[in-house]
DNA sequence: TCGAACCATCACATACATGTGAGGGTCAAC
DNA sequence: GTTGACCCTCACATGTATGTGATGGTTCGA
C-alpha cells in the first residue's frame, strides 16, 4: 500500500510516516517511480510506535527494542552485544517506572471520578461539604 | 527549604523546578528576601511532576489532575466542572492505552531478553540457530 | 490533454521540556 | 568588609516530535 493509506488505516500523517523512516523505525521499499510501498505489518507496526512515543519514549530507543519483538526472532539473536542487552534491561527498567507511575495516578483519577459523582447524582440528601 | 535543597533531594535541576512554577504545577512561598520557600510535601510532588512528564503527559494536563490526587480532596469539589470530568475522563483513557501498550511491550521485551540470555548462558550443547 | 489526486523532497516553523549563562542580590563565615 | 555559596530574573539555545507549505513528478479518468 502507498503512504496515503497507511496514514489513513493507522490515523497518522505522512508527514510522520516518513519521519519514522528518516528515524530508521520503518523501512518501507519504493515502487518503480520512487513511491513508498508499505507492506501490510506495517498498520500494527506503525500504530506500535505512536503508542510508544506517546508513552515517552524517544525513537532512538524505539528503534532499539523494536527488532527483538519481531515474532520469528531468532534472525536478531546475533545483533544482542552485551551493551544492547544492558541498554534494554535499562529499558525495561524504566517502563516498569512508568508503569507503576501511571498506575498510581489512574487509580487516584478514578478514585476521584468515582467520589465526586457520588457526590453529584444521588437524591439530595444529607451530604458532606461541596455538595450541589 | 529552598530550592537548592529541593532540587538535590528530587534529583531535578533548579530550573525545572523554577519552569514547574511557572506552568504552575507548584507554587511555592516566598521569604522576605525573595527566595523560594518548599513545603516538605513538595518533595514527594515534584518526584510526582517528573514520573508523569517522562510518561508522556505535558504539564497543561499534570497541572488538571494534580489537584484531584491531594487526598483531603473535598476542597477540589467545587472545581469540577463537567468539561474538566470530562477532560478527566479522557485522560484516564488515555493512561490506559498508555499502561497497556507498555506493558505489552515490557513483556515482549522481558521474554527477549529471557530467550538470549537462554541462548547464551547454558553448556554450549545442540542449539538452535543463532546460537554461538 | 487537462485536471485532480496522489506521490516525492526540502525547508522552515512550532511546542515543549530542558540546558546554559549573564548580571545581580542575600547572607553567613572568616 | 570581603568572599563564597547561595538565591533571583531574564534571555537565548537545544533536541525531539510535529505542523505547514513550496515546488515538482506520476497516474488516471473526464
Amino acid at each position: 500500500m502507498r503512504i496515503g493509506e497507511l496514514a489513513e488505516r493507522t490515523g497518522t500523517p505522512r508527514r510522520l510516516l516518513r519521519y519514522y523512516e528518516e528515524q530508521e523505525l520503518i523501512m518501507p521499499t519504493r515502487c518503480a517511480n520512487g513511491y513508498r510501498d508499505y507492506d501490510e505489518r506495517f498498520v500494527d507496526r506503525v500504530v506500535q510506535i505512536r503508542g510508544l512515543l506517546d508513552a515517552g519514549l524517544p525513537t532512538r530507543i524505539i528503534k532499539q527494542i523494536l527488532p527483538c519483538l519481531d515474532k520469528p526472532r531468532v534472525i536478531h539473536f546475533k545483533d544482542a552485544t552485551p551493551e544492547m542487552l544492558a541498554t534494554l534491561e535499562g529499558e525495561l527498567d524504566r517502563m516498569n517506572h512508568r508503569i507503576a507511575c501511571l498506575t498510581r495516578n489512574r487509580d487516584a483519577i478514578e478514585e476521584y471520578l468515582e467520589v465526586v459523582r457520588q457526590d453529584k447524582a444521588p437524591e439530595p440528601a444529607a451530604q458532606s461539604p461541596g455538595g450541589r
